[in-house]
DNA sequence: ACCTGAACACCGTTCAAGT
DNA sequence: ACCTGAACACCGTTCAAGT
């Protein structure tokens, strides 16, 4: 891997290879400082988040920490990385659906949605990551990685419309037209969960109307594309629910405990 | 208009009213130091921009520049307000673009893609402006008027769909269903704009690839949702450079004139 | 009623000394 | 080869004194 070459004296930690018991110990030790600075984000928002606060919530001390993340910037670009791993986790099960492609792009959408639920402060951070303050200040190496998750992702997008393709649910004009598509299912989920996640302070009557928005809106551009079958011809609003029951029960089952922790606690 | 109670003892300066003299000073020296920050960030890029630095860089002390702005975020905030406050002028003359509607909400998404060229450094200010770290810390003031224009922009395109539904365009099933459209509507834009601004670090061929993009995704997404004409029978490309030439051809200009010159220079 | 800038607390980052 | 934490520079914010 080219772009693994380091100008900066960092920590080895070749990414995606074998490592050493050394380098093990150091990558469990930067996944426990995200960890960390996670629960501080949750615990006292995210202006909370200092580099002096993770230093003293951890055991290490702060020439450590800047061994891992050579700025605060750069730990934010990390959390992106962790946020967007889940993500890429989360989209692999849901590509396997059983039902027709639309229907697995679908369980992509719903997938990118749980996540947004989930984990909305690791969610927040993949916005934050793509704010300039923080691409200006973060190593070559993480941008990178993101970039490279970003591909992992798209390639996942592609090979459903591929599929799609091949199994005539689906007609493009040219090969390059399922980039394009691709871009497209991207942008509307993106752009979807991140207003939807402008304000989000209520509750569930919130959650479900922001699922509703999202299921309309994908079907309304998958509509477009003219992808069979379409929405006037198929439930898919009852195909949104068996994504949910089929796929991700465990993880719905946690949103609901945890909205029904704060009414119980209060 | 309620929501512009002070408790905070910040300068008087009733928003959308007519000012006094004296309060009318103090806005244009707001302005200028909007212009000020946005020339720092644009010389020595977002993360240079510093309270001290915009405190040096104007001709007034930091307590005055923190009765404008009671922290970092909030000017933010402030930078936020003022480009969309540019947004809405844009989508006003869209909206009247001589055309059939599906034309002009088209018009639309060229005007957003527009100012999201012609001012990258405010266009970011807005993705900023929805990080939790900036709203946490952003008056409630400023929130407000955030959410205001918010509505604003939202009623010009649903003002849009409207007469789309009344020409017999659009179909739609209940009245409810064009806050939809225009949540969709928005969604789209926001996220293949946001996704687009990521990696624009090239020159014009990628600037028109960005273009193709966002037009093929609207024009998807509207296709999706049964608005006459669709784009097979309509040339919407055609639209497009219609829209450029007869609403916006001085900002284009501007455009080309930007791209020429860092060539000439070097 | 508003302006001023010194003063303060805290934060990000570095690096010489240590193991 | 990596860890440590004192030290430093800078930044955000406040507020008593001034007009």
């Amino acid at each position: 891997m080219v772009w693994c070459s380091r100008e900066t004296s960092r920590l080895l930690c070749p990414i995606g290879k074998i490592k050493s018991k050394r380098q093990q110990a150091i990558a469990d030790r930067e996944q426990d400082l995200l960890v960390i600075a996670e629960q501080i984000m949750e615990r006292e928002g995210f202006s909370a988040l200092t580099m002096d606060k993770l230093v003293s919530a951890c055991s290490y001390s702060k020439g450590t920490v800047y061994n891992h993340f050579n700025s605060k910037e750069d730990l934010f670009c990390a959390l992106c990385i962790k946020s967007m791993k889940q993500l890429l986790h989360l989209f692999r099960r849901a590509s396997h659906f059983e039902g027709h492609h639309r229907e697995r792009m679908l369980a992509i959408h719903f997938a990118y949605r749980l996540h947004a639920m989930t984990r909305p402060t690791l969610f927040l951070c993949v916005l934050t990551a793509q704010t300039p303050a923080v691409r200006e200040k973060s190593s070559a190496e993480r941008l990178q990685q993101q970039t490279e998750l970003d591909q992992e992702v798209t390639k996942i997008c592609t090979s459903i419309l591929e599929q799609a393709v091949a199994a005539g649910e689906l007609t493009i004009a040219t090969p390059e037209y399922v980039d394009a598509l691709t871009f497209a299912s991207w942008a509307i989920s993106f752009g979807s969960n991140a207003l939807m996640s402008g304000d989000c302070d209520s509750g569930v009557i919130e959650r479900l109307d922001a699922e509703k928005a999202l299921l309309f809106n994908v079907s309304l551009l998958m509509d477009g594309m003219g992808w069979l079958p379409l929405s006037r011809e198929w439930d898919y609003q009852n195909s949104w629910q068996r994504i949910g029951s089929e796929l991700f029960a465990a993880e719905l089952l946690a949103i609901s405990d945890m909205d029904k922790a704060p009414i119980s606690q209060f």
